[in-house]
DNA sequence: GTCATTATTAACTATTTGGTTTAACTTTTT
DNA sequence: AAAAAGTTAAACCAAATAGTTAATAATGAC
């Protein structure tokens, strides 16, 4: 019973929404390329979702509760900094290859929309940092790790999961390297970011 | 002689449209707004530009060309890796907070249509990595560094200079930081990224 | 089985938008 | 100073696009 499909037409749209809008983002989408991927007519898009912003919204809230449930769980469990940062970059980056449309996709539009976050935050709800921070502080104190700001390294580990993929046809370009190798590359980043990250902050 | 502006109307076209285009991206984007922000008749935008692509094209370019160019001599001079990492950084970040939406504009157009790395590279070319990765290699081989790949180096870093302001708006809410305290946590990054790198590959 | 409700489509509409045209104005050339 | 070349703006145009309508088909209630 993996991924068994609702084929609804209002799903079918939604899937159909979600990789246009991912691919092309909000200005670049076309309701009638919407329409086309899923099968049907573009009057259904209306009928269903009303708007193509109100349609934007489902998709963007959707992959954004998929992207941030199963981590901010991580970041709250039980597990040492360190056990933590390697799960978390872990499951970030096997998620990310999984959809690798998705950072570029919310990024740019909470860039494109800035206020937009709020709206989130009020009915998605954001992982919460202060537990991070409370065991961050108490395994610096302990004299495990080296003094650490916790936003700083929070950044740190989001920005070095994440950016290689928004970044990707540029790194790809100046390291010379094709996708294949490149992908490899991604894939041992899965392990060798929580190394990187450890290594740095750890006494 | 600081900033002496160019105040021909081909000139007032080209810095109207870096402006939306860096804010709007290609697809957001509108000639007529480019066209009022110049304070200028669109028509002049096609009788020097042709067309909004040409005009994308040519902020594109010299977007690029600003970011990359004092970034590539950097990369291939001759100061230590330490130094070379330290430099490069605060020189990065420093640039990034006087154009905070340029990592967007790049990398978001350069998602859009990944092949046109291929004609910035042709027409502008790409930094090189060869120096920095012998370097690399000598500083292993010679025990001051630990085993590194050079092209996760690389990557780390881009990844740590440019990622906290592709992700400001994210950041801010999940850290829940206002503007000032965040553009305050960016500042101390122009030094602190270099410190979390150093730590992490030095023996 | 028929009536009401829900789902679906083709055709249509109003607006936006990139791009063009034409005529007027300004500067340069001779 | 007259002709030529370059510059500017207003009005215009055709294509694209989000959204609507009205008629038809399918589904479910009784």
């Amino acid at each position: 019973m993996t991924k068994e499909k609702n084929t609804t037409t209002e799903n079918l749209i939604l899937e159909a929404a979600k990789s246009v809008f991912q691919l092309k983002g909000m200005d670049g989408a076309r309701m009638q390329e919407i329409a086309d991927e899923a099968g049907i007519n573009k009057a259904m898009l209306h009928y269903y979702y009303r708007s193509k912003q109100l349609l934007f919204e489902a998709v963007f809230k959707n992959a954004f509760k998929l992207m941030t449930t199963h981590l901010g769980e991580i970041l709250n469990d039980d597990l040492s900094i360190e056990e933590k940062i390697r799960n978390f970059t872990f499951n970030h980056i096997s998620f990310i290859m999984e959809h690798p449309y998705m950072p570029g996709f919310i990024f740019q539009e909470l860039n494109r929309n800035p206020e937009f976050i709020l709206n989130i935050k009020k009915e998605i709800g954001l992982p919460n940092l202060e537990k991070f921070k409370k065991q961050l502080d108490d395994e610096v104190k302990n004299g495990h790790l080296k003094p650490t700001n916790a936003e700083q390294l929070f950044i740190n580990i989001i920005a070095l999961n994440a950016f290689p993929f928004l970044g990707a046809p540029l790194l790809k370009a100046v390291t010379n390297m094709e996708d294949l190798p490149f992908e490899k590359l991604l894939d041992e980043r899965k392990i060798e970011v929580a190394n990187f990250i450890i290594n740095s902050i750890k006494v």
